[in-house]
DNA sequence: GGGTACGTTCAGCAGAGGTTCAGCTTCCAG
DNA sequence: CTGGAAGCTGAACCTCTGCTGAACGTACCC
């Protein structure tokens, strides 16, 4: 899968594409509209992510000029915060979805999923470890037959723990992975959430998945070594 | 994996490419921002170690520059103790991670392989010396079938030891490679945790794998000469 | 407009694990 | 044989990490 993603951020350009590419996605990146334009209409993606504030050209004018030229690549808009108008604005110049800044990493992954999904793709893969099971795209829990109800963050943090289960994730890791790209707070909301986790995946079901590893962070225990 | 490190101090860069050699690396090195950006573009690295205090054209730069040339190299910056400014423009410029000086060389080890990880590599290869095997990314020992516990510290000596199987190393040494490199305590801190090492990973087992070289240092013992 | 669900912050606590220290043992030179 | 240096060891000390319950604020829902 191919992607092109048009943004002027380095900071914001070089997470998402960091990310996107630990996801299995092929991403290239253009830091203008007139860039991110030529691009699109000569390189063959299956997905653009649009920023609208750009230089050049405005990510609209990217998304009207490609529509006009007959190019139908599926076109995920990145929106301001306070505009509300924006969106109403990115949907009538033909992108097919927007998502309004700061996101989450798990939210972007989600609707570049549910984009591709609808152009054609497949469903989201569900994961497994031990008899825990998560589906992304129901955005559901089990252990063995029994299902467990989690809040969107809980799951985020699950999810992202799960998929790289085995491996130690720092909590600047976990942080990074499932938090806004410009989340400012107090690392302790990791311990929450982990504790919370522990509470519903564990705990009643006399586990411990859980594992934190002292000083590097924490695990999901996998039966493997 | 190679690595490029650009780093004019020269004390420095030599500490450092020892070391990242001696974990199975291989580096070669820039003295100043224009031959760093010079190299980073010709040459194909996993990942590039950017100082930020640089003659010629300073870190920032030549991450910015290799950015826009559409090299999308890892990079992992190294700022100044003080600046809490750096983080944010080392990452706004493009950098994938930094780390702060003084830092220790398991955490920059750590942060290396993360971002190699990140960036869709392999995961960190399990390391071996006859029936004894660490596995980096999990932070797991085992000794044949069992499982060891150990804490961060003794860890990270016992990695540091192990990667540098059938060596001596002196006290300074390991000092040098696993506390920060301004730790300024009593030495006899490695003979502390050699004991301890000892108790968890030799003497249950019958074993003398950590040997003492009086005058020298310690070696961990390998089959082979 | 009141209530609920959820995310986030906070502060107190407990204990793990790091460092230091003082006394002991071993080794080697003379 | 003897003294000193290098290394070993157990225990004390103490910091800092992670755990936890509760409070707070906000968005959404009835």
């Amino acid at each position: 899968m191919k992607l092109l993603l048009v943004e002027d951020d380095r900071k914001v350009a070089t997470a998402i594409v960091r990310g996107l590419e630990a996801e299995g996605f092929h991403v290239e990146v253009a830091f203008d509209g007139d860039d991110g334009f030529w691009m699109a209409s000569e390189g063959s993606y299956d997905l653009v992510i649009l920023d609208i504030m750009l230089p050049g050209r405005n990510g609209y004018r990217v998304c009207a000029d490609l529509r006009d030229a007959g190019n139908w690549t599926p076109i995920l808009m990145l929106t301001a915060k306070d505009g509300d108008l924006d969106e109403a604005e990115a949907l009538d110049t033909g992108a097919d979805d927007f998502l309004t800044k700061p996101f989450s990493f798990p939210v972007l992954v989600a609707r570049v999923r549910g984009l591709l999904r609808r152009a054609g793709g497949r469903n989201p893969v569900p994961v497994e470890v031990g008899d825990l099971r998560l589906d992304p795209g129901q955005r559901r829990v089990w252990r063995g037959e029994q299902e467990i109800a989690l809040t969107s963050r809980e799951f985020d943090v699950l999810e992202f723990l799960v998929r790289r289960a085995g491996q130690v994730l720092s909590k600047r890791e976990i942080l990074a992975g499932v938090w806004e790209f410009d989340f400012d707070g107090d690392p302790n909301i990791v311990e929450v959430y982990v504790r919370r986790l522990r509470r519903k995946i564990d705990e009643p079901f006399d586990q411990h998945t859980l594992a934190t590893v002292r000083g590097s962070g924490y695990r999901i225990a996998t039966d493997e070594p």
